[in-house]
DNA sequence: CGGTATCCATTTCGATACTG
DNA sequence: CAGTATCGAAATGGATACCG
């Protein structure tokens, strides 16, 4: 009802028919969201990008440890949903930038607010797991 | 500063040394709640002991396609970081319950945020999928 | 500069069978 | 009822080398 609810949960419109059905679940908007900013390296990267456009070996050495490989596969994939635009400009050697789409841009508050509460809760999600591989001496 | 940024995307605080580092990136919070509901079955499960208390077999049957085992360690994995607790009542044969912590309640509103996202853009983002596996006669 | 192509290790997922 | 054990398939990730 109201545009942007905050104390009720929603949670994929508000009703979850039981059993939930499987082939639903996984075309759900919101589970290929999840998966695909769930894996290794799209948040740094949507991360980076949020804040200016790159060009591709820039956003190579903006992020340690990543390969080529693993930056264009992010990228592609992130392209594929709508939320990076790739930008080809022809020049001699060619040169290729990369920013984000409004999609994309859309996309950041609410990523933002998830980010707020995994800082917030950070302290409390090590500790729990801390306490998860160490069920001795009590 | 302020207890919830709407409009100023912060993405793990607000600032970001380039070159990320990876080892920091990999333990970051943010980066570790993904990780952990980016997979095939957490956000069903989240989303359904959101509602109510379920014991196993009754989740068993309410997420359609899962298996025991898949069941029981997407339940083992959400219990070590906290966000589930597993009751086991001592009763012949044994029940177990599953239900939120308060920090799983807690982390349902920034996860509905991202859900509404999702299903508000859901259109944009098949419509995005499709045009990246058409990339034909334009 | 901005990628591909190949190959391999690791992880994840699922099916099936069995148990206190 | 509420799991565990085992196995194999598939997806994911990384190292390295090469290319227009």
């Amino acid at each position: 009802m109201s545009p942007t609810n905050t104390d009720v949960p929603s949670l994929v419109g508000g009703f979850l028919p039981t059993p939930v059905p499987v082939a639903e679940y996984d075309r759900c908007p919101v589970t290929e969201i999840l998966r695909l900013i769930g894996d290794r390296w799209s948040l740094v990267t949507l991360a980076l990008l949020g804040r200016k456009t790159y060009r591709f070996n820039e956003l190579h050495r903006s992020i340690e440890g990543i390969s080529q490989r693993m930056l264009t596969r992010t990228l592609r994939n992130l392209e594929a949903s709508g939320l990076v635009r790739r930008t080809v400009h022809p020049t001699t050697p060619p040169t290729v930038d990369y920013r984000l789409t409004p999609l994309g841009v859309s996309l950041l508050p609410p990523l933002s607010a998830l980010a707020d509460w995994a800082v917030r809760h950070g302290p409390e999600l090590a500790a729990a797991r801390r306490a998860a591989v160490l069920p001795a001496v009590e």
